[in-house]
DNA sequence: GTGAAAGCGCTAACAG
DNA sequence: CTGTTAGCGCTTTCAC
């Protein structure tokens, strides 16, 4: 493989002369650069990254984690991630953590060892108090997840209002015992969502039956069961918010099976605006997320980490939300809330 | 940062001492392999990537090229090959084409630079003629993708008999007219699809009527548009293959609103064996393709290439797959034909 | 067993 | 404008 000094040698010029043109730096006269480029072509030169990222203290490479590529929500964020990347010509490396808490710390290592310049953390499964020490080594931005302790840079979405939104929007409906699934308790994205369920509930002066609340209903199957649990309760509830489009299909599919008809004995909102939602009768109600803003947010806010290497600094980025209307609530209107 | 040579120092060794302790080497004395790792330990040392990527000529890394993430197939295939890069300690790096050939060949520049050890090609978009040179510079696979050309190894998957095997089942049920629809007509995994295709219909006599055969049909969309399309005709088929579980879901909506009933009036059969086979209403046959199995060989293949480099020798793996018999074939029996 | 020294390929002072 | 030189941090001969 040709070096540098293969390509100055046949230039007849100095390594120094070949870099500037590699890096287009000014004061190389006009026909030397063309010797250059010349050479280069000749002995198809490409200049090695390892001596770069070596020399240069960069690697032009992100590391981001996340539980799983085939979990929907993270699989587009991870599609969004990899092409704001590449627009400011970086490498993405996918991390998966299987929702192991010490894979997560491995690939953090990632930053230790320089392999990477920036760690992108979407969910959060050990306490920020062990993920702290690794801002010794590099930048890590929080994107889709969030945590008041840590000093770093955060975008997020406001999911306090996703909750609220969806829950009030139920609750216009003229729904007053409304159940309600979530996905992992610890995570700040689930708390939140909650919240807001819950003020919603209190600005209109109704209570939550605790009965009719699930923890931990990640996907359909789950989704099922929670349909079944609810199906065997004296007093039904007339509503359900799901953490997810997947549990909503669940329930939607268990309470067709059960022959509860959604959405006039069951109105079920769904979360994230997934493909399912519109492939399924009735169409899934859901929350969209602007999954793609908080990508191109967070990889612009890790580049200015990797510039300016302020990597203890809290920003936080919150971005909105929407309400998508459709049959698994009502009969008609397809509108878009905001 | 510590380096090595902080460690050397600390410990009263010299660099080299420390290298063979980080690298296991033999000789060295349990005595100084305990000082050196105690020196480690208290400066928090890790050994810097770069330079080792430098001095070793391998960066522990390897790139897989697919069309974009949020494909279901390939999100799934890089989930898996993730899963199987990181048993051997090896990175992954994403790289999206969203379909422009001039992306596939700016992410082979990886194997140029030497960012990374390999290049996993899933799909190819342009002849081999463009691929080949890239050889010169590191290993490719072929991984779901095949090219009678391309002198590397292929790890795929045996499509002639997904279209056959489908097409078969059809057969057996007893339609005569089939409509076919098909992804990328330039692909081989497409063509050796639409072989079987044929073989199946030839081994029973019966013709292919052209008017039933659609190409570059992708998503749901254009499945509701092939059924459009198939309603207006004069002589309906009474079945039809599809590429994916997507475009299959696209045409059985559709039926569905036009009042066309699956499987007694248009039997459907899907590809992939996406999640959202079971949650559609009828559940839809499809073929199972063994993508954990695929990632995980071409991984093992890649590694041995990496090893014994070398890069420009044909190996053919040919995983088999399944059909997946549900009710938008038939009424009942949900069996497994092999 | 251990260390000195060369060098992987590149860039950036610095000097001219 | 151009070249000389000194490393970036690591591993590996080659001596001892």
């Amino acid at each position: 493989m040709a070096t540098i000094e293969d390509v100055a040698k046949l230039a007849g010029l100095s390594r120094t002369t070949v870099s500037r043109v590699i890096n287009n730096h000014p004061y190389v006269s006009e026909a030397k650069k063309q010797l250059v480029i010349e050479a280069m072509k000749q002995l198809g030169y490409v200049p090695n990254s390892s001596a770069r990222s070596l020399r240069n203290q960069k690697t032009e490479m992100i590391a981001v984690i996340i539980p799983r590529v085939m979990n929907p929500f993270f699989g587009q964020l991870v599609e969004s991630l990899e092409i704001a990347a590449s627009e400011y010509h970086y490498q993405l490396i996918v991390c998966q953590t299987l929702y192991s808490a010490k894979k997560e710390l491995d690939y953090l290592n990632l930053l230790k060892t320089k392999q990477v310049d920036g760690v992108i953390l979407t969910t959060l499964l050990n306490d920020w108090k062990q993920i702290e020490p690794f801002l010794d080594y590099g930048p890590i931005v929080l994107c889709n997840e969030y945590d008041q302790k840590a000093n770093i840079p955060m975008v997020h979405i406001d999911q306090e209002y996703g909750g609220y939104v969806a829950t009030t929007h139920l609750i216009d409906q003229g729904h007053m015992r409304i159940a309600y699934c979530c996905g992992n308790i610890k995570s700040n994205v689930t708390k939140a969502r909650e919240k807001g369920f819950r003020k919603a509930h209190s600005e209109h002066g109704l209570q939550i039956d605790p009965k009719l609340v699930f923890q931990n209903v990640f996907t359909f199957e789950d989704g099922k069961k929670v349909l079944q649990k609810l199906a065997a309760l004296d007093n039904r509830p007339t509503a359900i918010f799901t953490g997810s489009d997947e549990v909503a299909a669940g329930v939607i599919s268990e309470a067709k099976k059960l022959g509860i008809d959604v959405p006039t004995q069951l109105a079920v909102v769904g979360y994230d605006n997934q493909a399912i939602t519109e492939l399924l009768d009735p169409m899934i109600t859901t929350v969209h997320q602007p999954v793609k803003e908080m990508a191109h947010k967070a990889m612009n806010v890790m580049m200015n980490q990797i510039k300016y290497k302020n990597y203890k600094t809290k920003e936080v980025y919150q971005l909105p939300l929407s309400l998508i209307i459709r049959n698994s609530t009502c009969l008609k209107s397809p509108e878009r809330l905001n």
